[in-house]
DNA sequence: CGCTATGCCTCGCAGTGCGAGGTATAGCAG
DNA sequence: CTGCTATACCTCGCACTGCGAGGCATAGCG
């Protein structure tokens, strides 16, 4: 299977992220390395995409993010999700829920709508 | 249910309008009515958005126009799928749902990966 | 000392949906 | 005849967003 378009991840990066984020806080790189798994490849979010989408959630409010020391010896800035976050991801996946129901019904190769007769009189 | 973000449709508009003419040759207008229609009102495509669309796709060679003159006395330019446009849409479909697998598997509120033990030894 | 991995960032291009606006005609109500 | 609505096509420019390319810094390893 070939990478996911670009035009396709559109509106769902933010979408992904938040879902992300809904299992616990987490840092970029980490965040774009989760999901680049839970994808098997299929889905390569770029860091070119990814920090602009999270500097864009915390300015929106719906994220907000942390500076921390790992033990590494590494800067991490963990974001979290805020209640308002919240909201909005559930907001989102009823939207997702709603295009993938217009998809299915379009693209079920079926064709016409079909007026479905059926018994007659049978109205309702 | 709120109408569909504008970025959520993003790469979709292509496909839907290939799904909708792979049922058989119709135009502009009618093809918007349609899509509004067999979304309930979620989906708004508007003509701003559906005739550009059009010819985009015609220019790649997905779908072949005709003019026509209908009953009512109205110029109506018939589009109708190309072989191209049968395989592009097959392969729009294809991405689609691999975008909705990954989807489903983020969205999934459940949390963290999971390892999945289930029986032990039972791989495969 | 280089190389890789980790970890953050910005800039500018390109693609795309969409509102607003424009044109034309058929048919109907007044 | 005069609007008004529905049909039917179109374009322009804005705004948003993904993304490649590039940049910076440091830890750890050979």
């Amino acid at each position: 299977m070939k990478r996911i378009s670009k035009q396709l991840l559109d509106g769902n990066v933010e979408t992904l992220i938040l879902a992300v984020l809904q299992a616990g806080p987490s840092y970029g790189y980490a965040i774009a390395k989760e999901l680049n798994a839970k994808s098997r490849g299929i889905l390569v979010l770029g860091e070119g995409t990814l920090y602009p989408v999270l500097h864009r959630l915390e300015e929106r409010g719906l994220i907000a993010a942390k500076w921390r020391l790992a033990d590494n010896g590494r800067r991490r800035k963990y974001y979290r999700l805020s209640p308002k976050g919240r909201r909005v991801l559930a907001l989102n996946r009823e939207q997702w829920e709603a295009l993938a129901a217009v998809m299915r019904r379009v693209l079920r190769p079926s064709g016409r709508v079909r007026s479905t007769p059926a018994f007659k009189g049978a109205t309702r």
